[in-house]
DNA sequence: TATTAACACGAAACCGTTTGCGTAACCTCC
DNA sequence: GGAGGTTACGCAAACGGTTTCGTGTTAATA
């Protein structure tokens, strides 16, 4: 489809016998134009409902006024909330954002961030895909804060890059919901966790140790379960429950929680009277659940909130640092009571 | 933070001096420059890691190779499958993907839509925002289309403007859904839903009036429960299941479905044996709830992928139509049996 | 030897804006 | 009446590419 011709300066300036030079002068209402003319070129231009092409305008600024933002998921909770954050906070601030989703792959991320740094962003905010905390390969992101594009990781970060960051106190929030476990008379808890490369779950399962070993229980590796990311399999879960004494389960996420919960339901366990169950992620499931669910509501629009305003004033400071000073704010997670302690 | 210098076509042509133009073209691998040149280019170009500002490509092609996606509501299981459809689709075609959230908001929508149109995008794909609906106000995308901006709809459509949509068949499948319910025995079936004003709604309530009255059943107001879109008051769904005799329940979303099998629950009733419940929207809701609800799967990933793949070949085609001629695709939507019937 | 075609490259316009600087025209004041 | 100061505007470069057309050099042909 043909565009329609937009009007542009030039159409104005031909018309009106001007310079594109006034007409953008009187735009602007700028000093140096004449009264008159200001009047004739606005009100024209209003009729003509004239608007900059905000392309040009890019390449004039070297800024284009957009973000970049990269996650694993689109449709997932958590990553939806942070999202929101951040493009409430940037909208607010005449920003755009340009969402790519890398699926939890490497490569696609890779390219996402070629394909975006090439003059398309300002900065990046990104969580890290699965693959890329597995292979431990942060190449890409230093090209791009190489070529002084700035980045802020949240949630999934790594110490690796030197960058803003916004994650969750995870280590701590754990630590308080075994606790409160063990507070309440349990003594046998279990962890269903994913592998150790995410960062979180490392961080989570440290906070499940320290809490056991702070309260004289042991640490049982039979307790643990690890399971994929990518497909719950409730075979196995079925298995873990029918073969382990557990009167309590700390899950890294909702869709274990709730995928133990039925488990656990069907091999005739009350909730919470034998069994205790907490998850991360304050989502619709955990609201929605029979019972409801007892989870770390970990506020992703406020992380992405926070990591908005970061990326924008790294991107609006002028100031070149010689060494640059990065910092990593910690949004505190709140655990939510509800039925299923 | 200021910028560094990344690499332009100009730095090459000044480092091996040869003109501008001459390196455009080497790098095009353009049969016009000597083979000697394009390889010492092409060479100088990889080394230095050269990539072509976007955005200079874009102001030159007038094609940015962005889409502007409008949608209501980002933390919404149907519109971030929509959205992946969407991404996937534009991702694969060479295309990025700019979102703006409506907020169910008129004027944000009018907002977004101005910020994206002057030059940012190619294209839009949205649906339209609740208030968008209810006022039924649609200036801001007949100036879009105007300015030869194209645009697809999908999901909240409107008849008042023309151009690409996709739907799902919400007539069809909802009237399936109480047939299959009423083939099961019940007969006092109630239907759960939003104010009229929202286009697909209307349609559901259609489907299910015909099935009815094709079954021999009378249409029975009482039994339509009309909740407000934004927040699920309980005490609302109690009063209407303790007021009403109900042996099943088709709700126009997942969200308002498990909230009155809850209620249902707590009065007492047996899922399925006494009542049977369908949803709209196969999100996580369906799959985890107790009992796992019957509902219909709305195909968004593959409702995203047309609608891109339309307004892609929209962009793309060269022809300017006379008349127009604009193609409005049916997703057909399928029902998924769960333990809720 | 003069004509011409092929080759390899550069100049310049263009996309739409912004902005520093130059300058014509008028005014003012001594 | 010339110096100096405003005022109001235009020119041109710049942002980073693409592309059309022109041209100098060389080699093939008449």
């Amino acid at each position: 489809m043909a565009l329609k011709q937009k009007i542009t300066l030039k159409h104005i300036a031909r018309e009106l016998d001007v310079s594109i030079s006034t007409v953008s002068k009187a735009l602007k209402n700028s000093e140096e134009i004449g009264r008159d003319t200001k009047e004739k070129v606005q009100a024209f231009a209003k009729l003509y409902n004239y608007k900059p092409n905000n392309i040009a305008i890019s390449l004039k600024n070297k800024r284009t006024k957009n973000i970049g933002v990269i996650i694993p998921d689109i449709v997932h909770h958590f990553f939806t909330t942070v999202f929101r954050g951040i493009e409430k906070y940037a909208n607010a601030h005449g920003y755009n954002v340009i969402v790519c989703v890398s699926d939890e792959s490497f490569d696609k991320e890779v390219i996402n961030m070629e394909l975006l740094a090439n003059g398309s962003i300002d900065g990046f905010i990104m969580s890290l895909s699965a693959e890329t905390q597995q292979k431990d390969d942060f190449n890409h992101l230093k090209e791009v804060t190489e070529q002084g594009i700035p980045i802020v990781l949240f949630d999934r970060v790594t110490d690796d890059i030197e960058c803003d960051k916004v994650i969750i106190n995870d280590f701590e929030i754990a630590y308080d919901a075994v606790t409160m476990l063990i507070k309440g008379g349990r003594k046998r808890i279990a962890l269903v966790t994913t592998e150790n490369y995410f960062n979180v779950s490392k961080k989570r399962a440290e906070g499940y140790w320290k809490a056991l070993k702070d309260n004289g229980l042991d640490l049982n590796e039979d307790l643990i379960l690890k399971l994929p990311y990518t497909e719950v399999n409730d075979a196995v879960i079925d298995d873990f429950f029918a073969n382990h004494q557990i009167d309590a389960v700390l899950c890294v996420n909702e869709i274990f929680a709730i995928s133990c919960m039925r488990s656990a339901q069907k091999k005739g366990l009350r909730i919470p009277e034998d069994i205790s169950f907490i998850g991360f992620t304050n989502g619709i499931l955990s609201k929605y659940a029979t019972p409801t669910l007892t989870t770390v509501e970990q506020h992703g629009e406020k992380m992405g909130e926070v990591a908005a305003q970061l990326l924008i004033e790294r991107v609006e400071s002028e100031v070149d640092y010689d060494e640059e000073t990065y910092t990593t704010e910690i949004i505190k997670a709140r655990l939510i009571e509800r039925d299923s302690t």
